[in-house]
DNA sequence: GCAAGTGCATACTACCGAGTATGTTGTGAA
DNA sequence: TTCACAACATACTCGGTAGTATGCACTTGC
């Protein structure tokens, strides 16, 4: 039963809009300030929609987690194999990651706590282990810019930084882009794009060679 | 006798301990998943002896998010009076910055927190002009960098970058500390500093001429 | 056309947590 | 010594919320 539900996930049925509104809510209210009839009358609809599909909270909360792991890493492993130094690819990586997290504000806002929710005492076991695969699926995201960082280094286009703390300090950067960033009413795609390579350009020449 | 409240906040009796427990609490859970009772527990005492001090626990999380932002004026405002061109002084502004967020994690993570909050329905009118105030602190904080930003850009040690973008971008590495730093065991002051100049190198090195 | 399941809504329960009302004990001033 | 008040603890209330149980229309394979 609880396996069917978790399969649900991915058909776009009504679940896309159950896990849009979700993360709308989650990244206004926060996870404990938001409740199911929140989400529910957002949607228009009531709980019994939502427990249709998710068993319980915290199963949809790490579902728009992982939707929103899922979204940064289709933006950013695409430009990881372009052609290039070090540097050049982590400067497109950089910025496809900004790009994403402005384009996708509410579910990377819930990424983002989810970060937070580490030392978060998941009840069960299954959500336990779900959580922990949430960790390890960061801590891959976050190897992929390590990796470009040595390569850089090791071609020369990139100082020789300390890796792991480089790559937060630049990550850092940017995910607060979740903290402040808010879309203008009238802002078109090249406005973003100009803040992303604004905000990259200073981590990048922070390291460059 | 709301007034009387208030105004306890700075003597130093029981009222201190409450404020580093309640810190400790709302960095680990949050806001809203931190119950008074939680506060109470930790302390070994129970919610009369918050409630006598605080009238509510938007109060209390109020106070704390004041006592953080004081905090950092306290490490960042001397240091900017230092003789030097203002890439120096930012430095120097920033590596503050980064060593008061790690001095004092629980109370800078309720500060980030607070950041989040800014949209958030205060319930009185009261604690609507509380937060306000809040905000505003914290712009005169921001507002701090952009101003030394500016003048090293005007004495020529600072690139002619976009100050607004260039701060949030600086801090925002800096401010993420208290998403992924958690003191290690045997961490000596010499540690933090050596991480701290780590972060503050990359981020002055982007925009330094 | 019917049985079985899907996709919800409705109507509950049970509990937790914020805030309050009311003790109780110490303590300093007069 | 007593009175007033501070500094809590105890014992409630009551609204909100996660989760459940059940009902009900609608579809789909057979």
């Amino acid at each position: 039963m609880i396996e069917n539900r978790r399969q649900v996930r991915t058909d776009g049925t009504g679940n896309a809009d159950i896990l849009e509104t979700a993360a709308q809510c989650f990244m206004e209210q926060g996870f404990s300030a938001t409740s199911i009839d929140d989400v529910a009358r957002r949607l228009g609809a009531t709980k019994g929609r939502i427990y249709h599909y998710y068993s319980s909270k915290t199963d949809l909360f790490f579902d728009v987690h992982r939707e929103g792991m899922e979204r940064l890493f289709q933006a950013v492993e695409p430009v990881m194999g372009i052609e290039g130094t070090g540097v050049v690819r982590l400067r497109a990586m950089l910025t496809a990651h900004a790009m994403a997290m402005m384009a996708n504000a509410a579910f990377e806002a819930v990424v983002v706590q989810g970060v937070h929710m580490h030392r978060m005492a998941a009840t069960t076991p299954d959500q336990r282990r779900t959580l922990d695969d949430l960790i390890a699926i960061r801590r891959r995201f976050e190897s992929l810019f390590k990796q470009v960082l040595q390569e850089g280094v090791d071609d020369g286009s990139i100082r020789n930084v300390d890796i792991s703390i480089s790559a937060k300090a630049m990550l850092g950067a940017i995910n607060w882009l979740s903290v402040w960033y808010r879309p203008a009413p009238d802002e078109t795609e090249a406005d973003r794009q100009m803040l992303a390579e604004r905000i990259v350009t200073t981590q990048i020449d922070g390291i460059r060679s």
